[in-house]
DNA sequence: CACCATGTTCCTTG
DNA sequence: CCAAGGAACATGGT
């Protein structure tokens, strides 16, 4: 479930049901999960830490520790300060995070395993190409949030580059927290054709187009944490959030993505898919022309 | 078997 | 150094 707004829905449902919670014990199930730090390096890091407090950058999740003792100034957490220790979370494609009953049977790709006590939280993930670490170097990569992106920074960050836009804005350097299906969605949204050059937007357009990745944001974890909730509620005791999509609490809010030969729903035109930087784009030929 | 998938990183080629 | 393209990672759905 991995483009920002689905990682500050989480964020948000796992807060209150982590915060104040201590690890009893740690179990990682793949070696690669946390990799570069090593799986054993990393259980023994975060056993006995209490969490404080539980964050997003971009599609990342902080878990920030209190640590318990001294010694895990050694561990490389560039990010611990006196005391604290940060694990960094990242759901790749198919990553779910959830808290669960002990007696509940785990999934087949658990990856992290904390024991909270009565309480078990779980990190799972079928391709295994999302991970819990210790290594905080990918946050020092990632741009701005939309929401702290000023149009001038924004436009001046554009230029320069003769790149398709809808390839810069999955550029986690350049703003974070932008996928696959949320730059269709928001090049359809400002009505820009993904061909662009980075460049060749005008201030108008680049305004234009920071608008439409906020709102574009800002509606899905609005959706996301409306309807969404109501859907997983039942549950596990309403434990989990993340399940399987359920009915369209997600899907049905796209209005270009995986349409592809539907009729656009601003002017009728079929959708289209074209495949930029071996990823699909889906746009409307008629309203997202080049300018 | 073929192709596709919400992400990131690394490698090659130009 | 940059851009572009592709592969890799690993599993599952259609």
């Amino acid at each position: 479930m991995p483009e920002m707004p689905e990682v500050e829905i989480l964020a948000r449902h796992l807060r209150p049901l982590l915060r104040g919670k201590k690890i009893r014990s740690a179990s990682v199930r793949r070696e690669r999960a946390t990799r570069p730090t090593p799986p054993r390096e990393f259980e023994k890091a975060v056993v006995g830490a209490k969490l404080k407090e539980l964050t997003r950058r971009g599609k990342y999740l902080l878990f920030e520790f209190e640590s318990r003792q001294a010694g895990l100034a050694r561990t490389g957490n560039a990010k611990s300060g006196a005391g604290t220790l940060t694990v960094l979370g990242h759901l790749g494609m198919s990553g779910r995070m959830f808290v669960a009953l002990k007696n509940e049977t785990l999934p087949k790709h658990a990856a992290v395993i904390f024991d909270l006590g009565n309480r078990n939280f779980v990190y799972e993930d079928r391709r295994y190409l999302g991970r819990m670490t210790l290594d905080l170097s990918p946050l020092r990569e990632l741009g701005p949030e939309a929401s702290d992106f000023s149009p001038e920074a924004f436009a001046a960050a554009l230029k320069g580059s003769r790149q398709a836009i809808k390839i810069k804005l999955l550029d986690q350097s350049l703003i974070a927290g932008v996928g696959n299906i949320y730059a269709s969605e928001a090049l359809f949204r400002a009505r820009l054709s993904p061909r662009l050059a980075a460049d060749e937007l005008t201030p108008a357009q680049s305004k234009t187009l920071l608008r439409a990745i906020g709102d574009v944001l800002n509606d899905a974890i609005k959706f996301g944490s409306t309807v969404g909730l109501k859907t997983m509620s039942g549950k596990s005791g309403g434990l989990f959030y993340f399940d399987d999509g359920g009915e369209g609490y997600y899907e049905e809010r796209l209005r270009v993505y995986d349409r592809e030969g539907k009729p656009c729903l601003r002017c009728g035109t079929r959708i289209e898919r074209i495949t930029q930087g071996a990823r699909s784009t889906y746009f409307c030929p008629h309203c997202q022309r080049v300018r």
